[in-house]
DNA sequence: ACCTGAACACCGTTCAAGT
DNA sequence: ACCTGAACACCGTTCAAGT
């Protein structure tokens, strides 16, 4: 019965049945003990959310062991783009992740590249400093949204955009008028395609916000 | 007993011991009721707490209400810090919009406005249907950074703080380089001053980025 | 120091039965 | 149609007692 032990057993059940099985007398059952005994390890139930976090992180490529030719933007987006997919497959960590400040040390090495990648393309100290905290933002929202797709398979998302659309109709062009407007330009677009344009609006936002007030 | 009166014992309950304890149980016991009276109501407990978030944004003042004279800019600053400051004194209800795609009028509402003063401010029709998703995103999880401090009372952002400080000193200089040359730039400033830097980040970006590809 | 059993104080949701 | 009691199948966390 170890740390370890009990992150692997949890990263398991989170795989095959997602985060809302990942509990303490799950986990223990698992491990054929008693809950009270994973306290020993694991100070609370969000602690051990976090090191689940932490633990996917492990596999993310750092841009230090990529190759160097491309510019520190392609970087960049290469590297939260790597970040997003690893957390698509868990987005429901994703969710934990956007409101548990993370503070493992895969997460550290992550916050460290992007800082760096900033500051090649020239952000300030401080744009680099602010700005990281606006692109794993973006990024770990975006993998977050897939879990409104999984639970019921397709469902939740195919209602959730037509219940929209509907109490937009419903409601007449006049309530609503921008949004008629707009119309599906709302959910048009892929998901790659999305990201891809977040990510640009956070990196320019950030390079066109040097100074700090 | 009616949706109503469910939604604002939870309001009430929301208000006085935090979103955890909003529970069908402990609603159902304010109303001097079963649990499986609930259930006429409201679909199940996710839905519980979509009704809360709209009800909440009932008090937002919409731009339409509010003086014409200032630039689109202005204005939708203003609005967004409204709506920052409204989540604040519930960031829970701020953590769960972050996951649950609202539907409710209210909220339409607020989409309706902002999609309105992009387009005032030149945004394209593609880039104001997918920027008012980038703002409120930055908007919402502002306000959901509070609940990291709420709880237990300043605790919880002090040690989440001194945790990452002290994570980054105990692995040294030569592994995070580029965190530990931030340093505490990382933190600093105020909640505000942060929240007007990420809409300036987020609103610059998007009318940098006209074009969807 | 670590592990355990048992308990405390809770959950969401369903369903048959009543009004 | 609405409400209820009772049940099913769970939770996190603590703590005294054991090894």
């Amino acid at each position: 019965l170890t740390r370890r032990g009990i992150v692997d057993a949890a990263l398991q059940i989170l795989r095959d049945e997602g985060l809302a099985k990942v509990t303490m007398r799950r986990i223990a059952t698992v491990l054929d003990t008693g809950p009270a005994s994973l306290y020993v390890y694991v100070r609370d139930t969000e602690d051990l959310h976090a090191q689940l976090l932490d633990e996917l992180l492990a596999d993310i490529k750092l841009p230090s062991s990529r190759a160097r030719r491309a510019s520190w933007r392609t970087r960049l987006v290469a590297l939260l783009d790597d970040y997003v997919n690893l957390l698509c497959a868990h987005p429901e960590i994703a969710r934990m992740a956007l409101f548990t400040q993370p503070t493992g040390p895969n997460y550290l090495a992550l916050v460290d590249a992007i800082i760096g990648l900033l500051a090649d393309g020239g952000a300030s100290r401080e744009a680099a400093a602010w700005g990281v905290d606006a692109v794993l933002l973006v990024a770990t929202a975006s993998a977050a949204e897939h879990s409104r797709e999984k639970p019921q398979q397709h469902r939740a998302r195919d209602s959730a955009l037509s219940v929209l659309s509907a109490e937009i109709e419903a409601a007449g062009e006049t309530r609503f008028p921008h949004l008629t407007d707009v119309g599906e330009l709302l959910t048009s677009g892929t998901a790659q395609g999305r990201l891809r344009w977040r990510l640009d609006v956070a990196i320019d936002g950030i390079l066109a916000n040097e100074r700090v007030r």
